[in-house]
DNA sequence: CGGTATCCTCAATGATACTG
DNA sequence: CAGTATCATTGAGGATACCG
């Protein structure tokens, strides 16, 4: 595997490819959240714990730019937006469950109980 | 899920507490050689293009406080030190290796292809 | 309501030098 | 060989104010 380049950032691996696109701290909550439902923007921001609105606007503009997430605006008074989840979106839902499901053993494992 | 707290610092979610134990940049690079063989310290540093002396040993630290590696020292001159991963570290391979599919899926997707 | 625009801080990482 | 120690850099993210 060599090096190759996506939006002026060089990547070594296929992994670290994958992680800029689902990982940091935020875009999982973010796709996990949007699973199953179509959200408002104040949803999200009201649904996620300790997110700053820069950190949540930056973020879905992100999924959004990777084709993972769809938003909609309406042209209304006050503005009402709407976030989907893709079908690209639907296929990184199954890394992430893989990913709870192991954080979830590694937890008990070591002995880890939510407070 | 409630938060909870390991080593000083907070969780909101088992997917960040296990992106915390086996993300970042070189974390799973390092397990994925260590996967089927031992390796010394410097092999591991030939091999992982662009890390750094800091970066290998502060991960190499993490992971093996974290219980997915073993770090074994041989008293003679020069110094060598064997790294080994451990069932912990072999489990976590496992979702590496999903991540690692989904990264090339991804890639093939958006039309990425190693230069 | 759903954002931008600025400024600012700090933790993660890099660079370099040194050592048991 | 396998690290530590120290200093410099930078980019992610927070705080705050403002806007269509």
């Amino acid at each position: 595997m060599g090096d190759f380049r996506y939006n002026g950032k060089m990547y070594y691996n296929p992994v670290e490819f994958a992680m800029d696109r689902i990982g940091g701290t935020w875009k999982m909550p973010i796709l996990w959240r949007l699973k199953d439902r179509v959200m408002r923007y104040s949803e999200l921001q009201k649904d996620i714990p300790h997110i700053s609105q820069k950190m949540l606007t930056t973020q879905l503009r992100e999924l959004e730019d990777d084709g993972f997430v769809v938003r909609k605006v309406y042209a209304v008074v006050p503005p009402k937006t709407e976030y989907t989840i893709t079908e690209r979106g639907l296929r990184a839902i199954e890394v992430v469950k893989v990913i709870r499901n192991y954080g979830l053993e590694l937890m008990d494992e070591m002995g880890i109980n939510d407070k």
